[in-house]
DNA sequence: TGTACATCAGTGAACGCGCGTTCACTGATGTAC
DNA sequence: TGTACATCAGTGAACGCGCGTTCACTGATGTAC
């Protein structure tokens, strides 16, 4: 076997990232295989040796994100990796919520920079893009103290719904002090949920 | 003058009404002005009689929810136009947050359907989608006694992430069931913030 | 009332362009001997 | 150790296609007389 195969997986994974970056920007359809080829050190032609279609690597660059580790992805946020239960919601929210990750496109979590995108593509995509929600949800419902809640799973649910949506409408407001608004609003209600620190 | 103005703005409403329903579909890239011009019985040079570029029109079909009647637009759902405050704020949710509503894609609110392509936009579309986020947080502000909150407009931009959040999220599920379990997760928690009816 | 005319909403062919995908190829590499 | 070979990751030209936009035109309509 003339090349390894560890080589062609660290290409492979190489144009999964280039991809992500440029779509977590851009958009699905907005981004071209070109693009990411090039952005990947590679030609165009050589996709096909790692992809069936186009689609098909879009569902692996939102499923990058379950291997996902928030200490490791928002460095320039100080992050306590011993947390657990509400201390770790509390982080997690308040790392969501951040400038820092407002203001890092590329490093966006896929549900926040492509929902129109997944909601319009295809069901393995559709199916990557639920996985990381259910994940985000279980996060959130491990934070949670059962004795302030009929049912931690739901709040959970609702509390991803609060935190994707206000990053969703933030990253779109015309005015960035509103933007901050939105997301201080939603970062405090989400606080609030998750019940006293401490 | 041959044709009436009021003709031509005829025209340009029709054309306007059905950009929205294909882009609440299949998105603002993703829908050709040739197709539009098809749905709204024209062919695709007529177009720039009334539009300056594709995006111009975008900002414009997201515009139109602007002038928005709860009451009227979810026909399916029972109303009540007299309710205010509270109660008004709890139909809202009930409808915003409904089956009808994530089931009828073409009248989807733009803030749903259309979240990454408003990011991705120019200033004018941005501009629509901003006008609209705040024109919704303030019917819940308003519907959001003060009293049990410290602060009535932020709790007001929290909801609207909260109930825009559950219906993005729960429009990309792959399974319907979970898209319920998240709908009905959000709704839940926004009804317990507007506080106990009556 | 009837008619010639000017206007401009609407038509449809054409423009240049970039896309996703295919395919014949090239040449760097690990292996067999 | 050295060499001939087979493999296949990567190349780049080409394919068919649809897009946003332009433009010369057509013909239905309101108006002036």
């Amino acid at each position: 076997m003339p090349f390894t195969t560890e080589h062609k997986q660290k290409t492979r994974q190489r144009i999964v990232e280039c991809a992500r970056e440029l779509f977590n920007r851009r958009g699905f359809e907005e981004v071209s295989i070109d693009e990411i080829m090039q952005r990947a050190g590679l030609t165009r032609g050589g996709f096909y040796n790692h992809f069936k279609t186009k689609e098909e690597l879009f569902a692996e660059a939102i499923s990058i994100y379950l291997n996902f580790d928030p200490s490791q992805r928002w460095e320039s946020i100080p992050f306590d990796r011993t947390a657990r239960g509400s201390a770790m919601a509390r982080q997690l929210v308040e790392a969501y919520l951040s400038t820092a990750h407002l203001e890092d496109i590329e490093a966006h979590c896929p549900l926040i920079a492509l929902p129109s995108d997944a909601a319009r593509a295809g069901p393995r995509v559709r199916e990557a893009y639920s996985c990381l929600m259910e994940r985000m949800a279980d996060m959130f419902a491990n934070g949670i103290d059962d004795k302030c809640c009929r049912n931690a799973r739901d709040r959970g649910l609702a509390m991803t719904a609060l935190c994707v949506g206000g990053m969703v409408l933030a990253r779109t407001m015309n005015n960035p002090a509103f933007a901050d608004e939105v997301r201080r609003a939603a970062r405090a209600l989400a606080l609030d949920l998750i019940g006293p620190a401490g």
